[in-house]
RNA sequence: GGAGGAGUGCCGGAGUGGCCAAUCGGAGCAGACUGUAAAUCUGCCGCUCGGAAGGGCUUCACAGGUUCGAAUCCUGUCUCCUCCA
């Protein structure tokens, strides 16, 4: 039932892991041979996940073919706190309205990547909807502002003079309860949820509970090359984008993110991985190439090899041949509108007048394949505008 | 309860009476280039008229006021932060 291939668990110990803690004790978890209960919590703040997430998912995953249960924690309580890792303000809160709706998609999402037949979903209301005020208070009364202070995030904002609200202090607890209260085995998260994590291992252990171990994974770093992913930043490739999104967003990473995606987000072996690695380095392969080849992979495991082949095809026609894409968006061409500065604003191709003057007068703009310079260009039916790189319109 | 500080364009953040639609950075958009929607370089980046030069309009929390003239000064309001208690 539960594989105890020590080879097998070694290799998931290694690629793509941070951390773990305690290393020593997970592994002999593992080999042991019982059914481990493995706890990935989410907050159900924002809906949608993306290629970052993926990392930890993907782990979870592979533990999961060994056999091991994963329970999924819907953070319905946290998520109206806000989680302050890594925050340099103070969330706001959300209503509990607007968790439930965002929980759902999350985990239509979620069991993109995660085996939903071995995995146990359970509401932090089931808890914690009972929770009153003197539990609060005995949860709260086993840490010290110290503690507290000792997490980077916080500190940083302290000295700052910046605001830390009260509950932003409950965050870490109640996710440590949530350990307690699913007798977690080993917890699973990113880098920055240290601080989070660590607190579930002692308050588990306050109570006499043998500490979950601790397994994070590394953040990956967003398309701009420099943060880390994120949706507020922008600079994310979401797991439910469409296939010829995603395939574009891989596109444009920079290279040098070439391998850590690689690393983290495919199911390559160590060998060719390295061989990847070499290539980069000494330059003997177009860089282009492995990042289609990326993108193919990681398309593939959202969708299917057909989208991703269709991904590739549209991306090359579109980008690389400058081909018209085969189904044009249309526009009706009104009386008003048959100027080109008028009919790029109607088409929603610029967001004022004066922003579609200035693509056409920054050479943006191709009307059948010529570039135009003249606002007042009379546009007739079947003309195919084309704006910038990838955007096309046709007048009808 | 008391003292002090802050609110500027998508974000960060200059600017303390005219030279300000407002420096700079980031984001974004575009162009060039390229082995790529990478990197690099260049331009743009409130609305509006104009091919352009240039003009008009609405902006610096909100509402009034002083002034020939205000993001900048005064009054009030709202919001936020810090410190003391």
């Amino acid at each position: 039932m539960i594989d105890i291939n020590p080879k097998q668990i070694e290799k998931l110990l290694k690629r793509g892991v941070a951390e773990v803690i305690v290393e020593e004790d997970l592994k002999q978890k593992l080999l042991s041979g019982k059914k481990l209960r493995l706890k990935e919590g989410f907050d159900p703040s924002f809906p949608d996940i993306h290629l970052g997430h993926m990392v930890g998912l993907r782990k979870l995953r592979q533990f999961q073919e060994l056999g091991h249960q994963v329970v999924l924690i819907v953070g319905d309580w946290t998520a109206q706190i806000g989680d302050p890792s890594g925050q340099s303000v103070t969330r706001p809160m959300l209503s509990a309205e607007q968790v439930k709706n965002n929980a759902q998609s999350y985990m239509e999402q979620f069991f993109k990547v995660v085996d939903k037949s071995n995995t146990e979903v359970r509401w932090q209301s089931e808890w914690f909807a009972d929770f009153d005020l003197g539990d609060v208070i005995r949860l709260t009364s086993k840490f010290t502002l110290a503690q507290m202070l000792a997490r980077e995030d916080f500190n940083h904002r302290y000295q700052n003079n910046q605001p830390i609200s009260i509950t932003e202090f409950l965050y870490p607890l109640l996710q440590a309860y949530d350990s307690v209260a699913i007798k977690a085995d080993v917890e699973f998260g990113g880098m920055d949820q240290k601080f989070n994590l660590l607190v579930g291992r002692e308050l588990q252990s306050m109570i006499g509970m043998k500490p979950q171990d601790i397994l994070m994974t590394p953040l990956l770093v967003g398309t701009d090359g420099t943060k880390k992913m994120s949706k507020s930043l922008g600079n994310y490739v979401g797991i439910a984008d469409p296939p010829r999104e995603i395939f574009g967003k891989i596109m444009s990473i920079p290279d040098d993110l070439l391998f850590s995606y690689y690393e983290l987000l495919t199911d390559i072996d160590d060998k060719e991985l390295m061989n990847i690695g070499v290539a980069l380095n000494n330059e003997s392969i177009n860089p282009m190439e492995l990042k289609k080849g990326l993108a193919l992979q990681i398309v593939e495991f959202l969708y299917d090899n057909q989208a991703a082949l269709e991904a590739e095809n549209h991306f090359r026609r579109t980008i690389q041949e400058k081909e018209l894409p085969q189904e044009v968006e249309k526009c009706q061409l009104g009386n008003q509108t048959t100027s080109l500065r008028e009919f790029i604003l109607a088409a929603g191709l610029a967001k004022s007048r004066t922003d579609a003057k200035r693509l056409v007068i920054q050479k943006a703009v191709e009307v059948d394949g010529q570039t135009i310079t003249d606002v007042n260009f009379k546009l007739k039916p079947g003309d195919v505008v084309k704006v910038g790189k990838r955007r096309y319109v046709r007048c009808v």
